[in-house]
DNA sequence: GTGTGCGTTTGATATAGGTCAAAATCCCTG
DNA sequence: CAGGGATTTTGACCTATATCAAACGCACAC
């Protein structure tokens, strides 16, 4: 039933007929927060056509393949990555309902990256050309557009930050943050959660060997900031792990 | 007469009433390279209205300030950083002539980072409202634009992969084969070009320390691939260079 | 010209995190 | 429910890079 994640190589899509609307989905605060008016909105609905469902493992788009669309996560769980031919990878996000994907392909028509189901999840499919072409026609659309694109802009500066300039330590407690306040923002607990990902992706996406997570999240337990067994985590300490991303405690 | 770049504190921006004209830029294939009418270029040409002079060590924005507009950069060279509260801080990127820097700034309307100049440099300031109006009724202009917000995205996923899975020897060739790269582009010798930012500001955007870039470089000229002295680089093995940027050499 | 300071180079030493290995646990499959 | 691969944990050891320190040199100021 649950795929090894290796092995699901096609793009295995199920194309769910039901038309979603934006105008009654519970995400739209998240993924189209602007005011339109209700004529508008149906434009809106008019080109966001079908949900497509996704079987953990599957590659929703993979690196090379021609850029068609941007895609809005409605629920589940995804995670980017690109590859270096030499065979290294690198996880550069992990994305959940209400974020939107895709948009490295803008640049040169093909996509950047792999993006990979990391739980059965399902997907809107926002058609690129017609998402400009409605764009030039409602200015808010429009700011809400480039707004994503420059969030994204901002998000991978901070993990520049985090790449460049943080301990294992600190990588580690604002991930952990980082999880914790987006799940609070989609009205679940921020304090206990089920990770997606394996060690070995999150050391990936830190910059860190799976050994490394793995011990540094043991000394997390040990401090009693944390609960962790195998995926689930539950956050003790929220204000410690917040004092842990710092510069080295020469203090205390 | 040239300044120390801390003690630039104010942004000293010197206003050159010529106004410049893209149609007649010679970085318009850097810059907004795709095809327009007479008229069309007309109109972004009055959109592009000022351009300012600043000096080495000037502030072309600061972290929190209003976001206006987007820069084009005419002539000059600029890094961008990110601080985090501690002081630490992470160089984002260089940026030379033919870029269009500010971005970052979209998606909440204030600066997300610095921009500072490392040499004498002349800016084209792009009123970021007026272009999306006029990318409203310009297709290609707003296609072009999204292009390049894509690109920055793509761009980042790249230091990402550098700074997340690459070792230090591997990184400091990348970054020089990239300078070659852009420095070809823009007509000037890809094997022979001055450092404009000190071993510290690279260090900080590879993520290592400028002891670590100091000895890096003099290994590779030690190993015959690159000669240089204080600021000026000469690289005499792109291929060579090109090898270092793998795995970790097992063989051999 | 001489002094001062920043940037750079180089050396000696320390350490965070990587590597290798083994055991424990989990979870899917048959 | 037994078997086997994948994932995780933990330990022992190692290395790439950081840290600390000293000396040098160039650029600018006086």
């Amino acid at each position: 039933m649950r795929p090894k994640l290796k092995e699901n190589v096609q793009k295995s899509v199920t194309l769910t007929p039901l038309r979603v609307a934006c105008s009654g989905c519970n995400l739209r605060e998240l993924c189209l927060p602007m005011k339109l008016s209700i004529a508008d909105m149906e434009q809106v609905d008019d080109l966001i056509s079908l949900k497509h469902a996704y079987q953990r493992g599957d590659y929703l788009y993979r690196s090379g393949a021609k850029f068609q669309a941007l895609y809005a996560i409605r629920t589940g769980f995804f995670k980017t990555q690109v590859l270096h031919e030499d065979g290294r990878e690198q996880v550069t996000g992990f994305q959940m309902a209400g974020e939107i994907i895709g948009m490295d392909a803008i640049s040169s028509d093909a996509h950047a990256c792999d993006a990979i189901a990391l739980e059965d999840s399902e997907v809107c499919e926002i058609p690129f050309g017609r998402l400009e072409e409605l764009s030039r026609k409602l200015p808010s659309l429009q700011r809400h557009l480039h707004r994503i694109l420059s969030r994204e802009i901002v998000r991978d500066q901070g993990i520049m930050l985090l790449l460049g300039s943080m301990r294992a330590e600190e990588r580690l407690a604002v991930f952990l943050l980082n999880l914790s306040q987006r799940y609070a923002t989609r009205g679940y607990s921020p304090t206990s959660f089920h990770l997606r990902m394996t060690r070995q992706e999150i050391g990936s996406y830190l910059g860190m060997k799976l050994e490394t997570v793995s011990r540094t999240l043991s000394h997390f337990q040990g401090l009693g900031l944390i609960s962790i067994r195998k995926k689930s985590v539950e956050l003790n300490n929220l204000s410690g792990l917040q004092t842990i991303v710092g510069p080295p405690q020469q203090l205390l």
